[in-house]
RNA sequence: GCCUCUGUAGCUCAGUUGGUAGAGCAGGGGACUGAAAAUCCCCGUGUCAUUGGUUCAAUUCCGAUCGGAGGCA
């Protein structure tokens, strides 16, 4: 057990359960963690924010106190946070449990988050100045698409380009470092990843299972207060990324109305499950995970077999 | 019991002056390299309630039957 820092970047082992939503997850990854000595690193996009916890669906802090949880609650909701962000914390997290001779446990549903930490960590480092990205949103869709035509072609016709996010961050990408989007993305294709990870995709086969699972967790949420919580929320200032949080947006929505905001329920049902079945397309693109099914009872012994099959070959 | 309206996609309903049908919602599939719980793209065959009749041809017209809604007794 090499506590250095100094062991190569592909000798550095991980796990990481994913999953969508409801799948049961944090529960597996909780109990792969006390069995191997791990400790958890969230990968989730929303349980960042302090003070939104309930419609993130944090663990309980009695089952957070069991073992060490990181990257919860390290950002207030007013405060704009992005994969990079995420990447950079969530690396020196997970450096520092491989310091101190655990095992980092990834968990969580945004599969972009995870592939930023796990991936290499060639991006480029440049925050995008506000002004740029305002000045971005005054252009309609056929100007940006000019523009990116006329400083990245290879974007222009490889990236979807009737998705304005897209087509807004490579344009930002090319203004703020030069180089365009294309590039970088080549560049970070060539290089080795951050960590050696071993993927536990938690899928349920039944569809209709898993959203009368996400429905009946939506009514838990309301019933432990979820909209009171939203309210609060409401009156504060808050970022652009806390405010897309499904659970609290449908609820702000009908705040903005003048409504109820617990006539958001079934809104925030349907939101959740459309969610979950976004997440399992971008599990099913990746086939290196090994894939559990979560309604088999037997799930932990054999995400048990497959991480001591991981861990085991670093050790010899 | 009688009269009227109604029965088309999972749901709400269009429509076919007779040539086997289409919207919205729901749902499904896909993409995704620092806004990602975001954002974007694609996907509509269903005994046109059942059963007889008219017709070259019926989901469409007529009759009966069975659901549903309303009205009168």
């Amino acid at each position: 057990m090499p506590e250095n820092k100094s062991q190569s970047t592909t000798e550095k082992r991980v796990i990481a359960v994913t999953g969508p939503t409801a799948s049961g997850k944090s529960s597996l990854a909780l109990r792969l963690a006390e069995r191997f000595g791990g400790e958890i690193i969230s990968c989730d996009s929303m349980q960042i924010y302090r003070g939104m916890d309930i419609g993130t669906a944090k663990d309980p802090p009695e089952e957070r106190a069991l073992i060490p949880h990181h990257l919860i609650d390290v950002a207030d909701p007013g405060d704009s946070f992005s994969c990079s962000d995420y990447a950079a914390l969530a690396s020196n997290a997970a450096d520092d449990i491989i310091a101190r001779g655990k095992l980092p446990v990834f968990c969580g549903g945004t599969g972009l988050y995870l592939d930023s930490v796990l991936a290499s960590d060639r991006f480029p480092e440049t925050q995008t100045p506000p002004s740029l990205r305002q000045a971005l949103e005054t252009k309609d869709d056929d100007e940006l698409r000019g523009m990116l035509l006329g400083c990245d072609s290879v974007s222009f016709r490889t990236s979807d380009i009737k998705n304005r996010r897209r087509l807004t961050r490579a344009l930002e990408i090319f203004y703020t470092t030069g180089l365009p989007k294309s590039r970088w993305d080549e560049l970070s294709r060539t290089l080795p990843p951050r960590y050696k990870a071993l993927r536990l995709a938690v899928i349920w086969q039944d569809r209709d299972e898993l959203y009368k699972r996400i429905d009946s967790r939506v009514d838990e949420m309301f019933a432990r207060g979820l909209a009171g919580e939203a309210v609060g929320l409401y009156r504060t200032r808050l970022s652009d990324t806390a405010r897309q949080a499904i659970g609290y947006k449908e609820i702000f929505d009908r705040l903005d109305c003048g409504e109820d905001p617990m006539s958001a329920m079934d809104d925030v049902k349907r939101a959740t499950r459309r969610y979950a079945k976004r997440q399992l397309t971008w599990l099913r693109r990746d086939g290196s995970a090994v894939v559990l099914e979560g309604s088999d009872p037997r799930i932990f012994e054999k995400a048990c077999a497959a991480v001591s099959r991981f861990i085991g070959k670093e050790q010899m």
